[in-house]
RNA sequence: GCGGGUAUGGUGUAGGGGUUAACACGUCUGGUUGUGGCCCAGAAGAUCGUGGGUUCAAAUCCCACUACUCGCCCCA
């Protein structure tokens, strides 16, 4: 056995979970349409210079590792998407969108593939949830992105949400705060852990991020971006929370909000939920106005967000929210072998045509009829028909219900309409 | 990449050197001719993760490896 089994930090969804999914899948899908957006579905695999370039090239070794990459023998390199934004801007790009009436908002779902090492409610293979509006800066765009991944787990059911909410800047603003920072880091050097410190030397920013001890008194003291942004970042930014307060929505600012990639301008947001531990964000997005140049393409600013449904799930297990369940047939057709076999396969058939969920008994020889009813009765079957060599003989079926009441005979020809009356 | 934990039938567990590895759930069959759930009886199913070592004897002790898992780093 020790040789037969998925591939590190692969999942199987059982048909058990496979609920959550379908659910989860179908709610966000009717949510996104309802705000005007449409499915797009783009290749699982790109060409590896275009992840390159969009992630930028301060994480480029720690990248590589982490992409599934394949060389191919013509000398290309092509790698499984580790993330959605690159590739959809790909697509908005390549298939000439930007003629399209403007914004472009779509949506997408499926898997993305990074080689970490697997924990909770992370894995090699996950599955995300992406929504972005392509072609638009309007403040009520990033409105709309976050307040569609915050009705998304409300209508989930989820509880104890909220908004986390900062400005990144853009490149006018940024470079400026990431030096006051700098500073700042640099003059309380000695309190840094050598982790932090580490993180002063590559990417100061991260260090906003820091759970060590201690930094959380330090950090107050630190300069907040907010009092670093141009005035394009800081109106948009005020944008956006005026139009959060006139819908009542509440939010965190928290300037200790940053997202890891240089693309990421202006907006960047969590939703936070509780109960699912130290994942607490069940997705984060923001906006990324830099990403289509950076890609090579044309000025195309952008806003989105994604979300991992394994993640999703196991807020939902955690909250103790169960999915509803799918329709399962509640009709079995019994048999006995030989012509009454014969006639129950035709029986089953003409019910599942006429929309009826119709559960077959198999049997390859003559099978008791207890065994049969022990069947149904384990696959929550609320009618059994038994078709024995008598009721074959005679045109009728003997109609057994499970949940109570007299076992009836009916004749054949009248057992749909029997069933679509009495039954359902 | 770094650290912790765990590996026994399909699942969850018990057993801690000595003849047929136990229990529960699940699965299958039967409990008088063609009737479920509860109950009863029975059956199938494990070379105790892999490889080595110690021993007369290893699932049990030792070593290594692998896998899984949790956390750290990092997170698009």
């Amino acid at each position: 056995m020790a040789n037969i089994q998925r591939a590190k930090g692969m999942q199987d969804v059982l048909p058990e979970d496979r609920n959550y999914w379908d659910w989860i899948i179908q709610t966000a899908a009717d949510l996104a349409r309802r705000y005007g957006f449409r499915r797009i579905d783009v290749p699982i695999i790109e060409y590896t210079d275009l992840f390159a370039r969009g992630m930028g090239t301060a994480s480029d070794v720690f990248v590589q590792k982490e992409m599934y990459t394949i060389a191919e023998p013509d000398g290309s390199s092509i790698t499984l998407r580790p993330e959605y934004t690159a590739g959809l801007v790909r697509a908005y790009i390549q298939n000439g969108m930007g003629s399209w009436p403007q914004p472009v908002k779509l949506f997408t779902f499926g898997p993305i593939f990074r080689r970490e090492r697997p924990q909770a409610g992370r894995y090699r293979q996950h599955s995300q949830f992406d929504v972005e509006i392509l072609g638009e800066t309007d403040p009520a765009a990033d409105l709309e992105i976050m307040m569609l991944a915050m009705n998304l787990y409300r209508s989930l059911g989820y509880k104890g949400l909220t908004f986390q909410l900062n400005s990144t800047g853009c490149p006018v603003c940024k470079p400026a705060y990431i030096n006051a920072l700098k500073a700042f880091l640099a003059d309380h050097g000695d309190k840094l852990a050598p982790i932090d410190k580490e993180r002063l030397a590559k990417n100061p920013l991260r260090v906003l991020d820091s759970k060590e001890k201690g930094m959380d008194d330090l950090l107050a003291d630190a300069p907040h971006i907010a009092d670093h942004l141009c005035e394009d970042c800081e109106s948009h930014f005020a944008d956006l929370r005026d139009l959060l307060d006139a819908l009542d929505q509440s939010y965190s600012i928290n300037f200790r909000l940053v997202r890891g990639i240089d693309y990421y301008t202006k907006t960047v947001f969590e939703v936070w939920a509780e109960g699912i531990g130290a994942q607490a964000a069940v997705c984060g997005g923001g906006r990324y106005d830099g990403l289509a140049e950076a890609i090579g393409g044309p000025s195309v600013p952008g806003v989105g967000f994604g979300s991992g449904i394994e993640r999703i799930v196991l807020g939902l297990k955690e909250q103790g929210i169960e999915p509803p369940q799918p329709d399962a047939p509640t009709v079995m057709v019994a048999h006995f072998g030989g012509v009454t076999k014969t006639a129950a396969v035709k029986l089953a058939f003409q019910l599942r045509q006429a929309g009826i969920g119709t559960r077959l008994a198999f049997a390859r020889t003559r099978r008791s009829l207890k065994s049969q009813m022990r069947e149904a009765n384990k696959h929550a079957i609320h009618t059994v028909i038994i078709l024995g060599e008598s009721e074959v003989e005679e045109g009728m079926a003997a109609v057994r219900p499970l949940d109570g009441g007299e076992q009836v005979r009916i004749p054949l020809a009248k057992l749909v309409e029997w069933l679509s009356e009495t039954r359902d």
